[in-house]
DNA sequence: TCCGATTCTGGAATGACATTCCAGTCCGTG
DNA sequence: CACGGACTGGAATGTCATTCCAGAATCGGA
């Protein structure tokens, strides 16, 4: 009689329940946070019945992190490839977990979707066919990895006294820096403590963009007749 | 008597050697084979020792990869910011897991010379000072999240059949893609199959820096006498 | 409706680890 | 050469992921 009477068991296990449970679990506690133990509480059931559906811990954390960007690909974000990618930073922004999971090899559906929205973005600009992939595949790159690190060391930094306080302390110790070993950041600790996180990844958007846009005009200059 | 004979015992712990053989072990079995037992049996120590010198794993791993980009920062790659980017790339693709750790806050001391760095670059630049922050950060960010993303995956793909095993299969996958729902990705399986990742690396960072040359070229062009 | 195969479940092992504790040892100083 | 703090080795602890397996639910066919 190892088994209960068989009554609080929640409707029925799927792959798709357990990663939306995975996703909330992670959302509450973080990534550190997320056990099979609470997990099993959670959906009032074993480990095994865990296991039946996923793989093991990575396989869960992909999955979740994947239905993550399935959500940022839904709104309606697909005008241009800056309110795309700043949908997609503003969704990772709310589970902070998850993007550093979205880069990874072999890609999950969904992060396949948001390659090949990119990719058919810069397929309408005028580089020269030979380039889209490299392009769009470094405009991924970009979004995915700079998301994936601004919106874990936000997670990382707000646990430990507001984001002002942690700033604050991170500028006063370049202050005291040596001017002369770093000239740079004792002059920018001010722009430090009161610096935007999302100001600064649309900065890094914009450079990459208007690369995007200097490439095109160096295109169109170079097939001009009028050259050396 | 707990204690043997004091023979074999290794010169004499420190920091520095703790970082230094994880470096090694972390070179040879990746982050995840990195285990306090097996640091005790290189280094011929217990557990206890090791924690004198540092506070725990996470402590350890910071530690090893700053002392990485130490490394990267010795070479000579100073003069541009391009160099400078493609030294700290091929720097940790030798020490893949080493990447993920650089971008990190609080920043550790080598992390801030490189920022340092690519600030003083920035600087010499027409931008505006008040864009000096943002512009730096935005760069420095790119260099280390996108590197961490493609050591990473580099070092995971790897030990599953050969690399290009590993692409062909993938890109067999995208061709095989709806063409409808991903006009793009079908389009560019044959690039997949046969891009290189430093390469790959190299068109993020040019965009990256051409966006930096459009912006000082708009703010040249803003300043002239002759516009609206 | 009953039956066997297949799909799923719950929970009890198992085994790896990180981390803590502490009894000692080593070494520089006075 | 005795003292105290720096340092060491290794045993003990507790937390997890993962495995195993005895059963329960479910479903298609007879």
């Amino acid at each position: 009689m190892p088994q209960t009477p068989a009554k609080g068991r929640t409707a029925r296990l799927s792959r798709e329940v357990v990663a939306a449970a995975a996703v909330e679990l992670l959302d509450e506690h973080g990534e550190r946070g997320l056990t099979f133990k609470l997990l099993t509480e959670r959906l009032k059931t074993g480990a095994g019945a865990l296991y039946w559906h996923v793989a093991n811990k990575d396989d869960l954390v992909r999955l979740a992190a994947d239905r993550v960007m399935g959500d940022a690909l839904t709104g309606g974000a697909d005008a241009s490839l800056h309110t795309l990618a700043l949908a997609i930073y503003d969704t990772f922004e709310r589970h902070p977990w998850a993007a550093s999971h979205i880069g990874v090899v072999p890609p999950q559906p969904n992060a396949l979707r948001l390659l090949d929205r990119i990719g058919t973005l810069v397929a309408k600009t005028t580089l020269p066919p030979e380039r889209h992939f490299v392009t769009a595949t470094a405009i991924f790159n970009f979004v995915t990895s700079v998301t994936a690190q601004e919106s874990s060391n936000a997670a990382t930094a707000a646990p430990g006294g507001s984001r002002d306080t942690v700033l604050a302390e991170l500028a006063a110790q370049w202050e005291a820096l040596d001017p002369d070993a770093f000239p740079f950041l004792t002059r920018a600790a001010a722009d430090l403590r009161d610096h935007d996180d999302r100001d600064q990844f649309v900065a890094g958007l914009d450079l990459l963009l208007d690369g995007l846009r200097l490439q095109e005009l160096k295109l169109d200059t170079a097939t001009d007749p009028d050259r050396p």
